[in-house]
DNA sequence: GCCATCTTGAACCGATCAGTACATGATAAT
DNA sequence: ATTATCATGTACTGATCGGTTCAAGATGGC
């Protein structure tokens, strides 16, 4: 255990994530990930072993840290499922919002580019994806007299709402006309259930 | 007027149109677009001038395209702003369904990548999204009773809902969950001028 | 001190990028 | 038939792509 590394890997992911959260993993050069993390090409070959696997980590490190946030909001509204709903989608709006990151949303952008992407790191955007979905769903528990069918398709709803905020913020959506969606979909999820 | 065009131009940007729409404008490589149109370079830089004015072109025949069809499913439901909503997202739904084109959607696409795409193009993709915006507040009309601030508010929340189903089918929801897609946000159009 | 092990920066690899130069060939006016 | 004009295929440009090689240095065990 001689010649550590100099760095945090850390770090060093959580850079590069902003960095193909901004770009697309396309877009996104290894001369860009080394201006974003201050890294030589060798430290991030020898630590992530290449592009592809670096943005891997990148995509788990977002689900990981939204997720939380998507869980503990809904967690907060535990008998509500258009307030949770709500609070769910409101995460989104204030990672939107937070001067720090970018607009968009990691997940949305490798969604869109999931033709282009390898297949490993293809499937790992499907499987966020799912995993929000089932968040979602298990959030709404097993209201009486709503059938199963109805409440895959309000969690599918919610999810696809998520996504098309990311979109909207890209082209400039003010924040009024995020939260606005956000409502409308809340209600609709309480229309729904009700 | 000697030395007349070996091919149709109008061919030939709707097939780059389809390789921008499946692959986005940073991964589809000239290459690409001359396998694709079957011309060489020359032809391509002489008929359109760069790789960004082909997309700008690729874009406006998509926003034509589709623009028409939307007027169109608007314009069946001119007294019910819910049934003509559903209308709306469901020639997206049809468009993505179709097999002889790719899932997902240009304008979505675009909008993913707005930062990375030039000046000119990056400003096309904006308008081609108010564009939609104003056919589906103008299809809202102006019912007794509704601020319209809220109306504004809705045409937002069903645009954003379209753009939701080009990122939804892109990791392969498949249809029957995209018209759920389709019929909740109908639904919260109705409730919300109802 | 000396060695084995690991990290790092820099130089380098072939491939591919968007874009251009130019010779060839086709056309239609003269 | 000659000529001016335009379209096209080929070959090229310098830049950049993702990835690799390797020597130089840093470290801790001995």
């Amino acid at each position: 255990m001689v010649g550590r590394k100099q760095f945090d890997v850390d770090e060093a992911v959580e850079r590069a994530m902003t960095v193909f959260w901004q770009q697309g993993y396309a877009e996104t050069s290894l001369d860009a990930l080394c201006a974003a993390t201050g890294l030589g090409r060798s430290s991030l070959y020898g630590t992530f072993g290449s592009k592809d696997e670096l943005f891997r980590r990148a995509l788990d490190r977002y689900g990981a840290r939204y997720g939380d946030r998507f869980e503990a909001a809904l967690a907060a509204h535990p008998d509500d499922p258009a307030d949770a709903v709500e609070a769910f989608l409101g995460v989104t709006v204030e990672r939107i919002t937070e001067p720090t990151v970018p607009t968009g949303c990691l997940i949305a952008q490798s969604a869109i580019e999931v033709d282009t992407l390898s297949g490993a790191s293809a499937a790992r955007v499907r499987e966020l994806l799912d995993r929000q979905r089932s968040r979602v769903r298990a959030a709404l528990g097993e209201p009486r007299g709503v059938p199963d069918r109805v409440l895959d398709d309000v969690a599918a709803f919610v999810v696809a709402a998520n996504q098309s905020l990311a979109v909207m913020s890209r082209v400039g959506s003010p924040e009024p006309e995020l939260r606005a969606i956000v409502a409308l979909t809340a209600g609709a999820v309480a229309s729904s259930l009700g």
